[in-house]
RNA sequence: GCUCCGGUCGUCUAGCGGUUCAGGACGCCGCCCUUUCACGGCGGUAACGUGGGUUCAAAUCCCAUUCGGAGUACCA
């Protein structure tokens, strides 16, 4: 039997996500129990989305919680480089395989063409998906294309034979789990600007780095076909796959947990004061379950791994418990231990406190002290209250509409500094249909609480751009509940 | 819509055909401790989605149905 190889591939994009850190701890889990190894790879193939800084945050929040890698981007390993951005040619020259084999072809079909094909299925109530149009090209029209310089990707060409199916065996369900051919779609491979999509730079860099178990969310099970087939195509051996059931919002929903609803950022929870050994206990907590205490610790998870320990249905994400936790482990630590976290929560949040501070200490009074101004920086739930919004002398609906708007056009922007984040808020004033003067009070009351606060872009840039869209939401749901 | 996955107290879960009118933890309620609050202690509340089978016996097995989730991108 060979090593165990396990790891963990998030993609940085944003904060580092809590599911990250949920999913790594088994995978470390499992590496460690077999003596094997636990690899990080950076999965940044979406050049749009991915910033160092991410990948940075990545680093420290995994170390934070415990879950130090064997091989990785920044220290390097047998089998590196472990940066996708840095594997191109790799990719390139597998995609050109497949072409090869017979089993990918180019693909020169224009964004407006694959939308309007979209478009006509969902209209129709037909499963969506690539219509194969590129897929009887001749290898000459092909290369003729090509040759003329037209754009085009690289798809997958699944096997179609009638009957014809996909099964892989889930350790953690104890099934197999098949898929119908016909239903899974010519995914594309490599993408027009030479990047790899996931699903080949996945399987590829898995098995150049020899990769034993794929344990990984549940959400990719349905493109797990995808990958068995590339697989399959490349004539390699196959992965052991478990897919870990997803952490859910804990409203009444239950969708797969998201920043619109929770703090999601691993920075956050941080920043918070959970503590790393709370943050793997609760993980443990959802969903595996090997003994009747409910104490985990790194340590007590790898020495009763198992794959039957896992749970198959999505557990919610729940504060109140991991408050629970939380509080458990602060009073039967040693006062050492507390000072110690006392000390470090207060490090974390040193620079937080160093930003609001700067914005304060010229306002500071003796009517308005030092509490009424920072108060509002470490609320979580802020509180609302009607006088204050009827500064901005317009409708709660009206208001309310403004704030819904404002915060779904927010959370789909990217902003790097307080100018940007300053500029995407003034520029929608023009479509807010408020007068410049209501509608900075409408952003004001529903981000500070209060008419009388401090000044606006520093400290929005302050609580960021995800906490001002919450904060947003939190207005609009109060003049709601009206 | 289509495909896949899932379904035990409000939440996390135990349970793998009889020992369970379903056990634990968090929450909630009550009592005790206590100058307050918290902690702690004691007690209570509350669940097998529904309908069919199989079986002497089903939360446990099978089927259907329903509800929930995920995926359905030149995002991961």
């Amino acid at each position: 039997m060979s090593e165990t190889r396990v790891r963990i591939a998030p993609s940085p994009t944003g904060d580092p996500h809590v599911g990250t850190g949920y999913i790594a701890l088994f995978n470390y889990c499992l590496a460690k129990k077999d003596g094997g190894k636990f690899i990080l790879r950076i999965e940044d193939t979406d050049q749009s989305r991915c910033s160092k800084e991410s990948e940075n945050m990545i680093f420290d929040s995994l170390r934070w919680l415990g879950l130090e890698w064997d091989e990785g981007p920044d220290i390097g390993g047998e089998y590196g480089p472990y940066r996708q951005s840095e594997r191109l040619d790799i990719y390139k020259k597998y995609a050109n395989e497949l072409v090869e084999k017979g089993h990918a072809y180019q693909c020169f079909c224009s964004k407006e063409r694959l939308d309007q094909i979209r478009k006509v299925q969902t209209s129709a109530n037909r499963p969506t998906g690539y219509d194969g149009q590129c897929r009887r090209l001749s290898s000459e029209e092909a290369k003729s294309k090509i040759d003329n310089g037209e754009a085009h990707v690289i798809r997958m060409k699944i096997d179609r034979t009638d009957g014809a199916q996909t099964s892989f065996y889930d350790e953690i369900r104890k099934k197999d789990i098949c898929y119908q051919n016909k239903e899974i779609d010519d995914q594309v491979i490599l993408k027009g600007d030479g990047f790899p999509t996931y699903h080949l730079a996945s399987v590829v860099d898995d098995y150049l780095m020899k990769i034993t178990h794929v344990i990984r969310g549940e959400e990719w099970m349905t493109s797990t076909p995808k990958h068995i087939l590339l697989y399959q195509y490349f004539g390699w051996d196959i992965p052991k796959f478990a897919h870990l059931s997803l952490l859910r919002n804990a409203d009444k929903n239950k969708s797969k947990i998201s920043k619109r609803k929770n703090p999601v950022s691993l920075t956050w929870f941080r920043a918070c004061g959970y503590m790393p050994h709370v943050m793997i206990n609760f993980f443990a907590l959802m969903g595996y379950h090997a003994q009747d205490e409910e104490k985990f610790t790194i340590d007590t998870i790898t020495k009763s791994f198992d794959f039957n320990n896992f749970g198959t249905s999505s557990p919610a994400f729940d504060f109140i418990k991991l408050n629970n936790l939380n509080g458990l482990y602060l009073r039967e630590g040693s006062q050492e231990e507390f000072i110690s976290y006392i000390c470090q929560k207060d490090k974390d949040q040193a620079d937080y406190l160093k930003s609001i501070l700067a914005i304060i200490q010229e306002r500071v009074d003796q009517d308005h002290p030092f509490q009424y101004w920072v108060e509002t920086f470490f609320k979580r739930a802020l509180v609302y209250s009607k006088e204050e919004f009827d500064a901005i002398k317009r409708e709660p609906a009206e208001i309310s509409k403004v704030l819904k708007d404002l915060a779904k056009y927010l959370e789909k922007l990217q902003v790097t500094n307080e100018q940007e984040l300053k500029e995407a808020i003034m520029g929608f004033q023009e479509k807010s249909g408020f007068s410049s003067k209501q509608y900075m009070m409408t952003v004001r009351v529903s981000t500070l609480e209060k008419k009388y606060s401090l000044p606006l872009f520093e400290s929005l840039w302050v609580i960021g751009k995800d906490g001002v869209t919450q904060r947003l939401k939190q207005a609009k749901d109060f003049l709601n509940q009206k």
